[in-house]
RNA sequence: UUGGACGUAGA
């Protein structure tokens, strides 16, 4: 069985779900006992392949052999039914587990909190909150990551923060991740002053950062104006040697520059791009067209277009 | 180390 869970797994990664599938019938036909890792391992392939339904079936081919899903297999089901959007699924099934006497861990209330937080249920991310508590699971970093998110996805911002300054309470310390998403949150609720002094926290605490971090605090001045912090963020990632700008970097500036109608700005900024050797996208060949067209340089917005067409980027 | 959960852009 092992042997065959350690094939299953590398096929898992390489995300060929026919050749896995195959592998799991030829189990099957030999007699070789399928165990929770096998069947967790095929419900996250099928999962990473898009095969939500066959992760499905796997799940109630498994249920049909009596063995007992365990806490790793119970959060990859859950976890498909809640990519799926089927919430009332995802709740009838962890209802039933917990009958069965089965205790969720915290990989379960991520799952479960990262479902409220896309469908902005604030209700439903409290539940998650007073579950956990109830069965004494304490939040690690991910959950604490996943919560503050789904709070910020229903617009709650402030309990956002509340959670963040309980995690450092905790002792948790903050990971990239965790950062990215409060600046974000911050940023859509238009709390510039909020996401400056965390920017401001993060670096006298040397909290961790990357090019994606950048972006979203670059983004977020796109979306406020922020210009001149803007420019020095762009700066700072061009003389970093870890987060250099890519083509959302450039996007967010060619965004600022058009937005303030500062046309040349972006015409000279987009150059540098196309000298920059990163791989080009069409939202910042969308930008541009936009920008020109509102400034009425028609003949700009047909050379953009077909620089996009030379570089090969496919209008979508 | 046989298996599960988290972050960035345009219209």
């Amino acid at each position: 069985t092992i042997f065959y869970n350690v094939m299953m797994k590398s096929l898992r990664n390489g995300k060929q779900w026919e050749v896995l599938e195959e592998l799991a019938m030829e189990m099957i036909e030999k007699g070789i006992q399928l165990d929770n890792v096998s069947y967790s391992t095929i419900i996250t392939c099928a999962k990473r392949c898009n095969f939500f339904d066959k992760a499905i079936e796997w799940f109630e081919r498994m249920y049909k052999t009596g063995l007992m899903p365990d806490e790793v297999t119970y959060s990859a089901i859950l976890d498909v039914y809640a990519k799926l959007g089927k919430t009332e699924e995802v709740l009838s099934l962890y209802d039933r587990a917990r009958a069965d006497g089965w205790e969720p861990d915290a990989v379960t209330f991520s799952v479960l909190g990262k479902m409220y937080g896309e469908i902005g249920d604030y209700d439903g991310i409290q539940y998650v909150l007073q579950e956990m508590r109830g069965i004494g699971i304490k939040p690690n970093l991910i959950v604490y990551n996943t919560l503050l998110e789904a709070m910020g996805k229903a617009g709650k911002p402030g309990l956002a923060r509340s959670l963040f300054d309980e995690m450092i309470r905790s002792g948790l310390q903050p990971n990239v991740i965790t950062l990215t998403a409060l600046i974000k949150i911050y940023g859509k609720a238009r709390w510039a002053r909020d996401a400056f002094e965390l920017w401001e926290e993060i670096k006298s605490n040397n909290w961790p950062v990357d090019f994606i971090l950048y972006n979203t605090l670059l983004s977020m001045c796109a979306d406020l104006g922020r210009e001149e912090e803007a420019e020095k963020l762009f700066d700072d990632m061009k003389k970093s040697e870890l987060c250099k700008p890519d083509s959302w970097s450039y996007t967010a500036m060619l965004n600022i520059y058009c937005n303030g109608g500062e046309v040349e700005k972006a015409h000279e900024l987009f150059r540098e791009m196309l000298g920059s050797g990163n791989k080009l996208n069409v939202m910042s060949f969308t930008c541009l067209i936009q920008c020109y067209g509102r400034a009425k340089r028609f003949d700009d917005v047909v050379e953009v277009f077909n620089i996009m067409v030379e570089r090969g980027v496919r209008p979508d």
